[in-house]
DNA sequence: ACCTGAACACCGTTCAAGT
DNA sequence: ACCTGAACACCGTTCAAGT
């Protein structure tokens, strides 16, 4: 990665990103493999040696994903806005970065809890971002306490995931994190 | 199905399903179809010759699943119970039951936006009885106004989806559920 | 009527052979 | 070092041949 890699194997590298890029914005996370080979103008073998499974393609197509959210987070953190509103916002982002390919909802999931996963280390950090974001918010009394980062986050993924099924409008996204935020219930 | 079937085809048909509703729960709704079939002692044209297609052999497996949230729906409007509480108790029954099977919730979304699904019936009903249920509970002042009926779906389902996630404990769903019901925000 | 399984067109994944 | 594609073990789905 650092340096020494022959020209024809980093260009592939390359090619094979772009098309995975492609085919997972297509058809979703379960892109056949073969086709993203064969729409990079290589052989099979060749996608298996540079990404030995699926999920290091999306690792290497998402990392940066993570660290944004997690920048973004810390950002937050430092702005003048209410913890509130902050919050508010970074779950807004997590979940339109959460939709971005069918079946991203499920490998975020299954990276935070699954420790050995290629993507462990970025979620983990995403979420550990998160959780400093809740901890203001619930400080400041705004927010309700007794939640957990691991929840605010599945909260916002199952809504990004529902809002992504065929059939939903294009602000089910919003409206239905801001139904979470305030309460189907009406407060009193 | 009335009657008129061979002794052997209504044998077949029984033993299919209930290979489908093991294989269904062991592997979720994407369980191979000649596992199915072979578990079944059966051919694999016997089970497409019964179930043209996967779906049909789910809608077999649920169709009295929803038929019977429609008649939950409709007990708890004909029950003493505050109006904000039957329609929790209602969500949570119907996320229970999207949690059946992994996959399923995939299943309940596409057969409420698709017309042409054979769940589509069942599942409308369903979602009828749900909006008189939302209906009765905001009229009653006690849930938010401006919300539909397939939003209180989506989010349902959107967190059973969740709370099914590998990782996630044992009581997320009850847990992410009343979030939602009571916001992620502290009320005033 | 119904059942069967070979046949077809696909997968994911591995690995011997090539440069 | 790296690339290639045949090979293997699977799918979903169809359909001619059997009873």
């Amino acid at each position: 990665m650092v340096q020494a890699a022959r020209a024809d194997a980093q260009r592939n590298r390359e090619l094979l990103l772009g098309a995975a890029r492609d085919a997972f914005a297509a058809h979703g996370t379960d892109a056949s493999l073969r086709d993203v080979a064969r729409s990079a103008g290589v052989g099979i073998g060749t996608l298996y040696r540079h990404f030995p499974t699926r999920e290091a393609l999306l690792e290497a197509l998402l990392d940066s994903n993570f660290e944004e959210l997690r920048a973004g987070a810390e950002e937050l953190l430092g702005s003048p806005r209410e913890p509130q509103d902050a919050l508010h916002a970074w779950l807004t982002a997590l979940a339109a970065g959460a939709r971005t390919y069918v079946g991203l909802p499920e490998s975020i999931m299954a990276a935070l809890a699954d420790e050995n996963s290629k993507l462990h280390a970025s979620c983990a950090a995403m979420r550990a971002s998160c959780a400093r974001l809740l901890d203001r918010a619930q400080k400041a009394g705004t927010v309700r306490s007794g939640v957990t980062a691991s929840e605010v986050i599945a909260l916002a993924i199952g809504l990004a995931w529902a809002a992504q099924q065929p059939g939903a409008p294009p602000d089910s996204m919003a409206r239905l994190l801001s139904t979470a935020m305030h309460g189907l219930a009406v407060p009193g």
